[in-house]
DNA sequence: CTTCACATGTAAAGCGTTACATGATTTG
DNA sequence: CAAATCATGTAACGCTTTACATGTGAAG
């Protein structure tokens, strides 16, 4: 076991509130997308082994509202669980090393291939401007919903380091283009 | 088989020259370093397996050299590894979605967690420091190693990427700092 | 003669995604 | 009633690291 994140995610959100598979599954590709991500292959494995273990627990069926959903089985953290998760978060975070296929493929760049990779780049572009776009969506619905929530210094702060992440991508897609562009296109005939 | 990355960076490297599965560790810790790494849980298997597919062949041993080491198996790219490597670079780039296990932490922050919380902060800093004073050594190296090659501008628009990424984070412990040290600590006070 | 760097490889385990399989409830 | 969304779960596969196992050659 190297860092199991996946389930210290978990108990994370569910020491928010309780929750569903579903409803983690959720909150993962919404307000936790722009750092973190748990697909169902992920999640349900883990609530059972989280359960077995007593950090969480299955609450009883919350079938007194009326549109109470009959097959939902909803999670809620146990006193066990919320030390579990202080003890996790005083531990020094261990990051993946960075990666990019794109690098990659520009590291054994040449002239011939130098159009290909700036379509790459410039691909690059355009998904790091969507994103910019969503995270200022994002923010701005953190603060609507969050206003007032004391967990909101944080929550801006982990968008901020996706806002600062997205701005360096784009400062070095138009360094890149330029810098690409002003590369001789075949072997450059030397004038005389 | 989803990206099969490995498979590249491995005929990438030998496309610039002929080399062992201990070079191309070594490499990969090195110039690549910033932006991608194998293991020899990989390397190895694969070099194999590109070696069955004939994208590679096992050189002669260089035996005539006098330091020569008679255990070296050193691998060069063969013509169909080349075409099978520009196929490779058109494609485009699937890039792993971020992730981070300190943001992890931080979005579960709380008042009682502060105080550790700008300890990872302060850690990521220091780290990031040093990334920038070797990516500055480094570019040093491929410019006076790699002058004249055709191949430095594309080198150096890698390690572009990292040190734009790393000037970001640095911007952001900076900026997380401040705005954490400036949260009440516990249950504040209020003045009359 | 010991230590360090060179060098090759395998095995085990964990991480993580994707696809599959199934069914209920709501909305148009 | 059809389609979308809600909802749970498993199986297979591939990726990646870590640890292990083994041995050579050079330098101090």
């Amino acid at each position: 076991m190297r860092t199991a994140s996946t389930r210290f995610a978990i108990l994370g959100l569910l020491s928010l509130e309780p929750m569903s598979g579903y409803d983690i599954r959720r909150a993962s590709s919404d307000a936790l997308s722009h750092f973190w991500h748990e697909s169902y292959g992920q999640i349900y494995p883990t609530l059972a082994a989280l359960a077995r273990e007593r950090l969480i627990r299955e609450s009883p069926r919350a079938s007194t509202q009326p549109g109470a959903r009959a097959t939902r089985r909803v999670y809620a953290i146990t006193a066990a669980g919320r030390r579990a998760l202080a003890a996790w978060q005083k531990r020094p975070p261990r990051e993946r090393p960075f990666r990019s296929e794109l690098l990659l493929r520009l590291f054994f760049g040449d002239t011939r291939s130098t159009p290909t990779l700036l379509t790459h780049v410039a691909r690059l572009k355009a998904e790091e401007t969507a994103r910019g776009a969503s995270y200022r969506a994002l923010d701005q619905r953190l603060v609507a919903e969050g206003a007032g929530s004391p967990s909101l210094p944080y929550w801006r702060a982990t968008l901020r380091y996706g806002q600062l992440r997205s701005e360096a991508a784009l400062r070095w897609c138009d360094e890149t283009a330029l810098a690409f562009s002003a590369l001789p296109r075949r072997k450059p005939r030397v004038r005389p």
